[in-house]
DNA sequence: ATAATATGTTTGTGTATAGAACAATTCATT
DNA sequence: AATGAATTGTTCTATACACAAACATATTAT
């Protein structure tokens, strides 16, 4: 067997894309999608069949004129795991083809994990799914998503301040714990791109995603459609944007970072909360009539529209979209932002930009994260080089 | 003739670009750069100097063992027009395959043309220039580099706050004026892409580029090889970026932009001089002792810092261009930006960034806006459709 | 002078895509 | 209910393209 063309495998990898983005396509709208002949995705998806990477359904007549085209499905037994550990915990995912989340295991934790408790902890979770991966889910590979700097091209954790790890070569760790080819990234980043793929940002070529949490604002840039990653992966720390002359300094070493002026700590105790709860939080800050709490509220979203209206100027992004305690902030005062951003950021980019609040949830990490492993098989669904076992289609098969 | 296939469409576009980019490469050197089999790389040159794209030349007896490898030039006859209209001068230049600028012409004016003054005045140059263009050189099109907010996709400009242009369609009047596909962009990007390409930072592939003038500050940011576009081209803006609470309001509405902060005429008062010939005043300022002058250059560096520690932690780039008078200021105290971003940019991304002064000087701008147009014709040297259908033929046939 | 090395050149082969002809399936019209 | 129009799947063929192998050529090393 000789080796494909490459044009093959870039036929494969657009159209196993498009089904794996959009979820269900019909061949002839992948024909469209495509511009290839329809002989050809014809037979591009016949391979991608046999393969096991989608399947197809009998058509859903739509009441369109002419012979119904068939649904093309992404195959759920294409799974990637998804690792993210946090200050309290240490959540791993199985994610199928198209992005749906299979299984969720939250690990909780009595103190922050050190790297190898992590690793460990996502080891051993993995180990306990093992025959149950091995039967019925070809794996292709884990994704680890890292609230801190992440070298992407080594998987090194350069620094995860709230983690308290330094230069920890996460990816190397859970590859040899468990077998399975690992990657490792920033999880902002990670979820900037699930947020393009499949939640509020969907379509969009180029937006902003600021995520807020208990443990600072992380940021991920999409580009053009791709993110951006920077010379070694540590782009989009947009939470250390200068928003504040003679601000206090930062764990970064700078002052007047966004992450020091907007966090969600301050709220939480205005707010007379002491768990970190979005959904409590925002309940208690929109029924509150406290002038303090008002005010903190005002002050918070003015620093953040200095970091937007910034982050507009030089990306002119179609979209922003707010995570966290981020969108609760958006969400109480929907005009202030918008308002910063007609009035502060330059004509031309601040007119298009749309401001939205996350919408994949606690799913977002595993899904961003799968991304990742996913990544290296979507460009290549053939498999040049590993000649893995091939599952058969799945038992959905309708008459 | 059947339309050729999309790969050798590719390898066509490959090829050349490697050559323009690289000036002379060996045949050797090609076919190890692009993976292709020598035969193939044979095949394709063949195609592209009888097209005129490139010509090969006897080989340069190296003192290498084995036959010896033609030359591959580009072909001085595919050339550009570039187009840099500016406060006091509207320049013109022609910009060969390989970025040699073979003329520029450089028409003052009296005052700050207008978007129909600038687009006359270059339509008139080039009419003059007609006769030799259609002799001697294969045109691909016009690149207009201008300062200010450029939609790339419409070439109109949106807002050039120091021309006094608004939603000037320069692209569509030009190429109405001259027969000649045209296209517009934003000075500063363009500047990027030209040091990205030749200069400072040649093979790089994520730099940020800012240039200081008497207008003030332009940047452009290339990812991942990539110039960052945006949604409608106008990305790039980091003169823009917030540095200091409290700031004067600059022209773009907001307060404490970098470019209100740092700026040239400061500088020059301060120095006594009128007229802002940047290395005159590098002169003027290095050879002075007073410590007003120092103050004010340590006060701008500061705020340089600033912005560039935002720039830093929020695209991981390898390196950072100086272009205009803050290569100036740069120059003059060469360790206090280095200094800035180790102790204030985040430890992953600050450690690796190298801080270069802009090497092309004035050609830059003609080779940047000529880039523009090279576009095209790059991605499909073999010209397809051959009638660069970029626009409806125009009819300005009157002559 | 001969060998070794690297590269251009020619020819044949396999792969992948497009296109044409035909079959299948649905909606619209009578 | 029957026929026609529209759309898409299917099969077969032709063609373009890149690669590999064999051979030719030009230089350095011995």
């Amino acid at each position: 067997m000789s080796e494909p063309d490459p044009s093959r495998r870039n036929n494969l990898s657009l159209l196993t894309s498009l089904v794996h983005h959009h979820g269900v396509l019909s061949r002839a709208q992948l024909t469209r999608h495509t511009g290839l002949n329809r002989s050809t995705v014809g037979t591009l998806i016949g391979q991608l069949v046999s393969l096991g990477v989608v399947y197809e359904t009998a058509p859903a007549g739509e009441g369109q004129v002419g012979r119904p085209s068939p649904e093309v499905h992404p195959s759920p037994s294409v799974a990637a795991l998804a690792v993210n550990p946090e200050i309290d915990a240490v959540t791993i995912g199985l994610v199928s083809l198209g992005g749906k989340v299979q299984k969720k295991i939250r690990f909780e934790t009595e103190r922050i994990p050190s790297a190898r408790e992590a690793v460990n902890i996502a080891s051993a979770v993995i180990a306990g799914m093992r025959s149950e991966l091995d039967a019925s889910y070809r794996i292709t590979g884990i994704g680890m998503a890292v609230p801190g700097l992440v070298n992407r091209d080594d998987g090194v954790v350069r620094h995860a301040p709230h983690l308290g790890w330094r230069n920890e070569p996460v990816a190397r760790m859970l590859s040899e714990a468990t077998g399975y080819p690992c990657l490792a990234a920033n999880d902002a980043s990670l979820g900037a791109e699930a947020e393009l793929i499949f939640g509020a940002g969907a379509g969009q070529g180029n937006l902003i995603y600021l995520n807020g949490g208990a443990s600072g604002i992380g940021g991920g840039i999409i580009s053009d459609g791709q993110l951006l990653r920077g010379a070694s992966g540590y782009a989009g720390e947009l939470g250390h944007t200068f928003v504040r002359t003679g601000g206090k300094t930062c764990h970064c070493g700078a002052t007047g970072c966004l992450e020091t002026e907007v966090s969600q700590s301050r709220l939480l105790e205005l707010a007379g909360l002491t768990r970190g709860d979005t959904a409590d939080l925002e309940n208690a800050l929109a029924n509150s009539s406290s002038a303090e709490v008002n005010d903190e509220v005002a002050r918070q979203l003015l620093y953040l529209g200095i970091a937007l209206r910034n982050a507009v100027n030089i990306f002119n992004p179609e979209a922003i979209v707010l995570d966290g305690f981020l969108g609760t902030l958006h969400a109480l005062a929907p005009t202030s932002l918008n308002g910063t951003l007609l009035s502060q950021a330059m004509d031309g980019p601040a007119g298009q930009v749309k401001i939205y609040r996350a919408a994949l949830g606690s799913d977002l990490m595993m899904i961003g994260a799968a991304e990742l492993a996913f990544a290296q098989f979507l460009a290549d669904p053939a498999g040049i080089g590993t000649t893995t076992a091939i599952l058969p289609a799945p038992t959905s098969q309708t008459g």
